[in-house]
RNA sequence: GCGGGAGUAGCUCAGUGGUAGAGCGUCAGCCUUCCAAGCUGAAUGUCGCGGGUUCAAGUCCCGUCUCCCGCUCCA
């Protein structure tokens, strides 16, 4: 990391106009809708010029922070870190042991009372045989009689009647009438109406493998990078000389066929994430979840994030996934989005998986306890537990873009794009101040030089004050311009992007101001 | 998924059922010695898409797609 993180808390400025953001990305080549021409698709995002160099420019930062260059760990060691690139599509059998297949393919309903969700077929409701279409309904669990006589007495007790079974039938969930939902009091609710109707949540893409389409071609579009890294878990093993503790990282692509895309780039059907599974002893799950979150927490801020708009939350234990029940903990690195402030949406999620993935592998694969790694120092076998940072890098560049946007009636852009250095899409504008008099021959040699080792754009054309606007609006941090002084004693100025100062530096020089600047 | 709003040039928008418009931006030329200056010119439109009504639809009606806002949802 180039820059230090800083703790002072910046104010709280007043949201931007999401609109304002979008049409400044699509003006000036930072994000377009998907298939544009065709009425666009819904969930989907393209990035232009400019965006696809400031997403490159965030997973670069994070593969060379955290796997080329990472900082020392708890113990005080060089952190461990190697990287893999996996498929999109994998054997289905991946999902069915991370547990999205099955458990979300079929119609589930919620409580909106007790945030509960059961499978639509496991319920059933205790209906008056003489229902005139107006008696309240009691659901329950199949097969759980404890519940089902609860249910019962419940019912007869609101009816203030005794309870007889013979009075009631049980009927499936699935046989009621839509109309019937605000009669029925959920299994683990107290009102009746909270719970939905049921809905397929199968937010898996599905596709198929090879010509023919039958039941055993299908597959997935991959809905987390994650099991790419734990189904080679092995083979990292085999083929490297890593131990416990080591983290895999990947960065890729994910599709999930979100309910309702929403919010620009926030929540797109297809997105990319940047995944590091971090294996660890299980005895040191505390130190070393506290220590991704640390870490995770200071790496956005040294990006730029530096306000009080990123936050650090840790999870309520009702919120947890299925993998994280017991554990060290999950928190999420969160942004005030403009459309969320004044709440925040996660730009990151840091969980302790514990062993639960690998063992589910173990199990599907059906080498079982073989799988376990074999820890040569305190000769034991175990599942290593996973501690997992999973960052977005749209969500990220999105927070980039947010973060940088400042409006400012003082220039003649409007707006200034203030990126962090390291981050922004080009590093430098290179101008002749007019076009002739042998300047445009100078900066375009300064140029041809320059691009070697920086994203810098030439301009020739039109007035001065003209490309200083558009590179605000790009976000570059520098302007070397060339003028009438440079032919005689070889001085450029620079124009600063945030402060408008100038200054004169040699124009043989202007190579090491950057790479002091922005690195590299 | 529900409710509300919007969609006309790259952007911001005007457009009364009767020839498709402006400003800005973009590009070219001239001019111009530091912040979208000026002059001249140019390019850019399936009026979101599909139906319908009409002699005639950007305009009225229906459907649909996309975006925005509020709910809902988010393994």
């Amino acid at each position: 990391m180039t820059a230090p993180a800083t703790d002072s808390p910046a104010p709280i400025r007043d949201p931007i106009r999401m609109e304002d953001l979008v049409a400044l990305c699509r003006r000036r080549g930072f994000i377009f809708q998907s298939s544009e021409i065709y009425g666009g698709i819904n969930g989907f995002w393209d990035y232009g010029p400019l965006g696809v160099a400031l997403k490159r420019n965030l997973k670069d930062a994070w593969w060379k922070d955290m796997v080329l260059c990472p900082p020392d760990g708890p113990d005080g060691e060089p952190l461990s870190m190697v990287g893999v690139d996996c498929t999109i599509i994998m054997n289905s059998r991946v999902w069915e042991a991370s547990g999205h297949v099955g458990g979300f393919n079929d119609p589930m309903v919620d409580c909106r009372e007790s945030k509960a969700r059961y499978r639509a077929d496991h319920l059933a409701v205790l209906v008056a045989r003489e229902d005139d279409g107006s008696r309240r309904m009691m659901a329950f669990i199949e097969g759980d009689d404890a519940q089902r006589e609860k249910a019962g007495k419940v019912l007869a007790k609101y009816e203030r009647a005794e309870f007889s079974p013979d009075r009631y039938m049980v009927r499936p969930f699935t046989s009621l009438a839509r109309t019937d939902l605000t009669r029925v009091v959920g299994p683990d609710a107290k009102e009746p109406g909270t719970l939905t109707e049921p809905r397929a949540f199968s937010l898996m893409f599905k596709t198929n493998v090879g010509a023919l389409e039958d039941a055993s071609s299908i597959a997935y579009l991959r809905p987390e990078t994650a099991q790419g890294i734990f189904a080679n878990f092995q083979n990292v093993l085999d083929s490297t000389r890593v131990r416990v503790p080591f983290g895999i990282a990947q960065i890729g692509k994910a599709f999930r066929n979100e309910v309702t895309p929403r919010n620009f780039t926030f929540r797109s059907r297809e997105f990319e994430q940047m995944e590091i599974e971090f294996f660890i002893r299980p005895d040191s799950a505390g130190e070393w979840y506290a220590f991704w979150r640390e870490l995770r927490h200071r790496w956005w801020r040294s990006i730029g994030l530096t306000g009080a708009n990123l936050v650090l939350r840790e999870h309520d234990r009702d919120e947890l996934a299925h993998y994280a029940k017991e554990g060290a903990g999950t928190c999420d690195i969160e942004y005030r989005f403009p459309f969320t402030a004044p709440g925040f949406g996660e730009l990151e999620g840091v969980a302790h998986r514990s062993d639960f993935d690998l063992r589910r592998h173990a199990e599907f694969c059906g080498k079982g306890e073989k799988m376990r790694y074999f820890d040569q120092e305190k000769n034991e076998r175990y599942f290593p537990h996973v501690i997992e940072p999973s960052a977005g890098a749209d969500r990220g560049t999105l927070a980039l873009l947010c973060e940088a946007y400042t409006p400012d009636p003082s220039r003649p852009s409007g707006v200034v794009m203030k990126f962090h250095p390291r981050m922004a899409p080009v590093k430098a504008g290179i101008f002749p101040l007019v076009n002739k008099d042998g300047m445009p021959e100078v900066s375009e040699r300064l140029h041809r030089e320059l691009r070697a080792r920086f994203a810098v754009e030439h301009d020739p054309k039109q007035s001065i004050g003209k490309r200083y606007a558009r590179m605000d609006e790009a976000g570059t941090p520098y302007c070397f311009t060339i003028d009438s002084d440079t032919l005689t004693n070889q001085t450029v100025t620079v124009r600063e992007r945030d402060t408008l100062s100038q200054e004169r530096i040699a124009l043989d020089k202007v190579g090491a101001f950057l790479a002091e600047k922005i690195g590299g």
